[in-house]
DNA sequence: TTGGAAGTGAACTGACCAGTTTATATGGTA
DNA sequence: TACCATATAAACTGGTCAGTTCACTTCCAA
């Protein structure tokens, strides 16, 4: 620690206010969006003055990366959690299909992926972002278990990356695209199950042994 | 497709400058999203006046939905001309998917479907309209497909909606997702093949007889 | 030829918002 | 206690934009 005192990035930024700060405009990004949300709000929502929050974050888009960044990570932990690799196929997909899908159509899965589909053209880091922390882990993961099955001859799979894509998109069948376009507002866990269901039927009825 | 004839019909008499508005609208919009794009811009690009344009559509968000559901029309009128619904499933399937794919992943469908997601929580009235121009449209268009290709004894479906919107799911895999966040920034048509012959493959395997 | 419908351009209203500045307050530390 | 970095409220700048209004023009049909 002579000349280079690299000063470390989190102990410049991170004053007193800088999670509240953060935690004021996930709460903003999440109800308005991006355009939606007035920085004057962001500041009310972290009890904040705004002029703290500029020195903080010069821009309301770092802003925003910042907030989209920490929230791909937490969901992404989140999808991961607690299923039982060695089950039946039938039985992990069904648990996997399950937990992707309640992240998806959680309030704050569905609106993470609006701004990031609506912000990816004037701020292409978002996107690039999203997509390595939400579906490029949850094909890689999926690769892993597939690549483990299909040792055991529980599966026969040539491609494992478009077998992943593959059951990710058909988990997603009518009740996202209704969620994303509010043309309804709340699921059910039996709405769930059913779709999950008739995605593992299909997805088995190719890949199953 | 009664569901696209919301367009009145005395309204493109009513005036001769309606087309001209639609027509500069479309490509305000799709350079510019819909916050983006500004209605002075859009009189402008129409060559026609701001109170013009405001007496054919007395709302902005009024006339992004008639952008939207006429390109949707496109997408619905291009796809039932060119296909054989006598044919051999797996031809139907190939066709109807490249199809599909040509126009999600055209800069005019990924920028109708970006917008809409977008704005659908400020005006319901977007996402409302998108779903019923376009997936509903799709949706039962290929139901009335299932319904026949059933009768022939060429599938075997229990419930059309559910495995067409599976059909529709499985064509997006990858190469959309991967465009709308802006990873990639085209697509070949070896790629779109690609995906729909995994897609009517994997559709087949659970489906066909 | 003329009257009304459609169209025009430009100014205007009222609102919103990102980002800056300023004068003032607070709290920890030396 | 005195200092200084940090924080604050509020006003301010400079800009954008949806939607309206109005005085005026063009077009067409009777």
């Amino acid at each position: 620690m002579t000349a280079l005192t690299s000063i470390p990035q989190d102990a410049i930024h991170r004053g007193r206010k800088y999670s509240q700060v953060l935690e004021g405009a996930r709460a903003v990004f999440m109800k308005d969006g991006f355009e939606g949300a007035s920085v004057d709000d962001i500041a009310r929502a972290a009890e904040v003055s705004k002029a703290t929050l500029y020195k903080y974050f010069p821009d309301k888009r770092i802003l925003f990366i910042e907030v989209a960044q920490v929230e791909c990570e937490h969901l992404a932990r989140s999808v991961l959690e607690n299923i039982d690799l060695s089950a039946p196929p039938r039985e992990v997909l069904m648990q996997t299909g399950r937990h992707f899908l309640n992240f998806l159509t959680s309030k704050i899965g569905l609106q993470i992926y609006r701004i990031c589909v609506a912000e990816s053209q004037r701020f292409p880091e978002i996107g690039q972002g999203f997509f390595e922390s939400g579906p490029a882990v949850m094909r890689a993961e999926m690769a892993v278990y597939f690549d483990r099955a299909c040792a055991r001859g529980e599966l026969e799979i040539d491609d494992y990356a478009l077998a992943a894509d593959q059951f990710g998109e058909l988990c997603k069948v009518d009740l996202w695209m209704r969620l994303l376009l509010g043309v309804i507002k709340d699921v059910s866990s039996a709405e769930i199950d059913r779709v999950v269901d008739s995605a593992v039927e299909t997805f088995l009825a190719r890949y199953g042994t």
